[in-house]
DNA sequence: ATCTATTTATAACC
DNA sequence: TGGTTATAAATAGAT
């Protein structure tokens, strides 16, 4: 019996209004349980005092305080000393706090807006020259970039097999010489003939200073390209 | 190879007060962060006015308001009204605008870095899928990655040059068809002959009802790649 | 309000 | 204070 999923269980959401009257009720209750939990949770463990008050988007006051709410408060409202001053002492007040806090707060967000920007610039600079270099690579893809190939390009290919061949040989030598460190004779690399189905010496270079020649792919090798082995065709 | 959990992950604590102080100090920087990031969202969420007021255990106060603590703190002890100012005459104070503009410039450029981070997302997102890209197609990129291959990559790699000569044949006798539309019989691409240095049908496949086969190159074509051309070597 | 599947928040460690 | 990882909690969407 197969059970489909029942819930698609909770979805990621953008924080920003919810424009959906009901969902945002919805959303307001839920989550103002989950801040008071979590305030009277930290009011706890830390031994913090905290008072939290939030207005509903109706107007309905909902508060959790710690001791109370009028203790913070007017702790907070006394000048953030512990020992309170009346409101009119000489200290700065809250606001004008408040507001210099307000300008710091966009003052740097200013800042990361351009900072943003700018990572955003370079990581588009990369992408472009990324997708540059994959056009170039574009004929090692996939069949579908030979099948759409014109004569230029698989000519460019040929080359490219060419280079790679060779490439490829010196690798693989070096593998031989490295797998049989104590046999620098090992005849199929110590050979320099090029029959074919032969796993000779075509593959070899330098080797223990036996300068291995490479018969060119362009040469006839490569089970039948010649040099140009397009143009040959025709 | 025995690897070890790093981290024993978060662990369920009971909500009773920290006795390490340095833990419990810990525990309320993280916990305050947390708040603020709850209280923020729930205000930007369901457009409530929220203000939360923390002392830690030492004494330092940290607050969080919107629009501001003190507008919400204002309103909670005017006695819930919407309207009602404790500010002598009708209107707002010019503090209180100001602390509202600035805090609609703070969302604003808050919602300006959102922006910025998603599109970098997004960018850094394609950029990681065109690098996998280029990954899988490491062998066809350079001699240097071709210099660093081991054994299996080799064998991977003629795998792949396999594939793509007969791509490479197939894409070839199309073209010659489409040059020589008239001449169905092309001696290049009838004959089935493999010998070294013959540009011949080695490349074709089903042309003209002529089904040619594709001598493969691991038997033996390909100058000297065997099957398995690296362990034939060995 | 209840139920999951997921996303988040964080405890333990560096 | 700031990162990492594994796990505990919170909660979006549906009922």
């Amino acid at each position: 019996m197969v059970r489909r999923k029942p819930s698609m269980g909770r979805q990621k959401i953008e924080i920003k209004r919810i424009q959906n009257e009901e969902a945002r009720q919805v959303c307001f209750s839920k989550r103002r349980s989950g801040l008071f939990k979590k305030a009277s949770e930290l009011s706890i463990l830390c031994g913090a005092e905290i008072s939290v008050v939030v207005f509903s988007p109706a107007g309905k006051v909902f508060s959790f305080g710690h001791p109370s709410v009028d203790c913070v408060v007017d702790r907070f409202l006394a000048g953030n000393s512990r020992r309170s001053h009346p409101v009119s002492g000489g200290g700065e007040s809250h606001r004008e706090a408040a507001v210099r806090e307000l300008n710091r707060q966009c003052m740097e967000l200013h800042d990361l807006v351009e900072a943003e920007k700018k990572k955003r610039d370079a990581l588009e600079k990369e992408m472009k020259k990324e997708k540059e270099g994959e056009a170039r690579r574009w004929f090692w893809d996939d069949e579908e970039d030979v099948e759409s190939a014109g004569m230029s390009e698989l000519q460019e290919l040929e080359r490219r097999l060419v280079e790679l061949r060779s490439d490829v040989a010196r690798r693989a030598d070096q593998l031989l010489q490295e797998t049989f460190v104590r046999k620098p004779q090992f005849p199929a690399v110590a050979a320099g003939g090029s029959g074919a189905g032969a796993a000779s010496g075509l593959f070899s270079v330098k080797n223990e200073g036996v300068d291995v020649h490479y018969p060119s792919l362009a040469a006839g090798g490569f089970g039948g390209f010649g040099h140009g082995f397009f143009s040959s065709m025709i």
